[in-house]
DNA sequence: AAGTGGTCTAGACCACCGA
DNA sequence: CGGTGGTCTAGACCACTTT
């Protein structure tokens, strides 16, 4: 039974509900729901409701529904409970290594061609370049090299002493979880694989011509404005990227 | 001016009508959108429908909307028209190489543990393995491994040959659009950099010990049945993966 | 207070599917 | 044919934001 009172609008506790049913078993894989007017009968809401509710858990692939038929159970995938951008922390903790985060730097630099296209600024502009160092039981797994508009590049920067001196770990995705006013909607990202220059070698402690794992990221808010560039590099020995995406 | 009687839906028709707007500069970036009312009175068409198209629109990041203040024309990203799934053809064409696709082979193998679990089906059970390689200028670029179930692999391979036979340059993923009857929701993908073996440097034509990328990938059907379980290796030198998602 | 998006109702007609 | 999901209408009340 819904509670129409409540805070919590009808069609969430609906989806709510039927997550609960189907991750405990009590609706099984190609089950048919009941038909949507069946369910507002019994949930007594309306059927846009209902067909919110549904809209959403197809989106999320939990159900499939074919006209004419009816409402059904996905097939679970593997990675169904996956999260979908990966935590550096639980990344390495889940391969039973200790993560810390060391902060290589912080400065300010002008926009060359590339950061300012990415970025959607005249060349030039100046932006906060802020450098991360991700270990795993001491030894370097990740460098990232992040870009940020000044304004939220300098809070970005104040939110990683922050959680450094808490010696928490961190990657520039946590740092967003510290400035509730700049909330990411979308990214980009390009993978590459690459062989580590004397540089990078260096930085991450691998021979020169090792495979490491480049990502090239841009973050975007609601609005379409990026809020950062970012260039990650991993040690691919220690890295495995994982997505769940519509195909098409 | 929408056409009611039309085939196309109201909402589909104000969708189109919108990101046309949006496409030619009527509607700029950060622009502030007619209310919902008053769309609805321009259009004539119900709150509903206008509400269907504009939440897909915002589903699509053409637009944002904030509770109280009204619906926004978000700011352009750069990649907004690239493709979700990088096709092969394009890829290389879009290099200036001729692309090209020779099929390695294709033969019956049965599930270890692995394709077992990935595919959702028995241990052994038998399986259509395709290989396949991708080629631009006559050099190898990409090598793959697909397995499907038996059922769907061989009209696979059948669709590949066909393919080959008209001189059409493909990947596995152009064969989905052979068989109308299988149609992808959804893939789960690692990408792991790794160092070339003797084997796949070989195949690929690269020394061994150069960065290849390596894609696993898992390719769901709308119940969420796997169809396919795909090794790629890619030379490091000639791709870049390029991805757009949600984040969080 | 007025206007916005967010949620919701109670109807309606259509196209598709199976018996 | 009856039942299904797909689309659509014309209202309603609420929470949020700006004036």
């Amino acid at each position: 039974m819904l509670s129409p009172q409540s805070a919590i609008p009808l069609y969430q506790q609906l989806k709510d509900d039927l997550r609960e049913k189907i991750k405990t078993g009590a609706l099984g894989p190609d089950e048919r729901l009941p038909s949507e007017r069946e369910l507002c009968a019994q949930y007594h809401v309306s059927r846009m409701t209902v067909r919110q509710a549904l809209a959403e858990l197809v989106n999320e692939g939990l159900l499939y529904r074919t006209h004419g038929k009816g409402t059904f159970v996905a097939r679970p995938r593997i990675d169904q409970e996956l999260v979908r951008v990966t935590p550096f922390e639980s990344t390495l903790r889940s391969k039973g290594l200790r993560p810390a985060t060391k902060i290589l730097g912080s400065r300010m630099v002008s926009a060359d061609y590339e950061m300012a296209t990415a970025l959607a600024i005249p060349l030039l502009s100046p932006l906060v370049n802020l450098t991360l160092l991700g270990l795993g039981n001491e030894q370097p797994v990740a460098y990232y090299s992040a870009y940020f508009p000044e304004k939220i590049g300098h809070k970005m920067v104040e939110a990683a002493r922050l959680r450094l001196s808490q010696g928490v770990s961190f990657t520039t995705y946590d740092l967003y979880n510290d400035l509730p006013e700049v909330s990411p909607a979308r990214l980009t990202q390009s993978f590459e694989a690459i062989a580590a220059d004397d540089r990078l070698a260096e930085i991450l402690q691998v021979s020169p011509g090792k495979p490491l794992m480049h990502i090239t990221t841009v973050v975007y808010l609601e609005d379409g404005r990026p809020s950062e560039y970012r260039h990650s590099y991993y040690r691919a020995d220690m890295y495995r990227f994982h997505i769940t995406r519509p195909a098409k």
